[in-house]
DNA sequence: CTTGTTAGTTAGATAGAACTAATTATTTTT
DNA sequence: AAAAATAATTAGTTCTATCTAACTAACAAG
């Protein structure tokens, strides 16, 4: 039973190292790590203002507003100002934005093709139970 | 099929989850992200000295020095000077140091709990077995 | 129409993480 | 014994990420 736990473990990594690999070869190796994590929230939040990515990010205004600035910059993110109200903006990512965010889904069809050439679908069917049942625990 | 790459991501994040919160729990918050990978390193090599240390982290010498004076200041390290050459120092991880990298463990055994309270000794053995069929295959 | 609130920005400070170049201390080589 | 090589450190720089305090602009309410 260790040994699940270990091979679970392994299978962490290479989801992982898959998205990170995807993310060198697509030109995304230019972005920090917290930038990475600005651009996920923006995508998880849907075009946010400035302040509703600070509160899901746990972090100051200004520091925000200093981080958007170096992805517009960097050409992923433009500020749209709200119709209604002049003070306020709306984030959204560019082509380039939303291109990070999918690396997320191109890494998860590697490995989804690598199940697929592993099993037969019975043994699908068996491990999907298997996880299900171990996710609803959890 | 696409729903075992589903079950296996949220493993994933379940098991980052438990490690952070270990982490969290026992105090390790003090550690910056770099701070936790120098002494997993440390953990890895055994003992090694500066220049080694450096070559594994892929950093230069005098980054690692600088790095490694802070985790002294914080008690997850002491420099131990060689005998043989007094130039060299190793560096060993204190008690503080040894139960961080056991957070790892610590998560893991937490995890096991889990998949023994889920799963009957057959289907553990079947899990076993797929998982370690397409860990093989990856 | 003045007062207060809200959204966002600017300025200035601090700390971490990385680098190169230069320095010290020790060991090895010739 | 002098010169070269090695291990580590120190000094000085740069960049990112964060903060607080102070500010501007826009809106809301009396």
């Amino acid at each position: 039973m260790k040994r699940i736990v270990e091979l679970t473990s392994v299978l962490s990594r290479v989801l992982a190292e898959l998205e990170e690999r995807a993310i060198e070869e697509n030109g995304y190796s230019e972005l920090t790590a917290s930038q990475k994590h600005y651009i996920e929230m923006i995508g998880m939040l849907g075009n946010p203002n400035v302040s509703e990515l600070a509160n899901a990010l746990l972090l100051s205004k200004p520091t925000v507003t200093v981080g958007i600035d170096r992805l517009i910059d960097k050409g992923y993110i433009v500020k749209v100002p709200s119709d209604n109200d002049r003070r306020n903006t709306h984030l959204h990512l560019t082509e380039k934005g939303i291109g990070f965010n999918n690396m997320h889904n191109y890494a998860h069809m590697k490995f989804a093709e690598i199940v697929a050439e592993t099993f037969s679908s019975e043994e699908q069917k068996t491990l999907q139970n298997l996880l299900e049942k171990l996710c609803n625990n959890l």
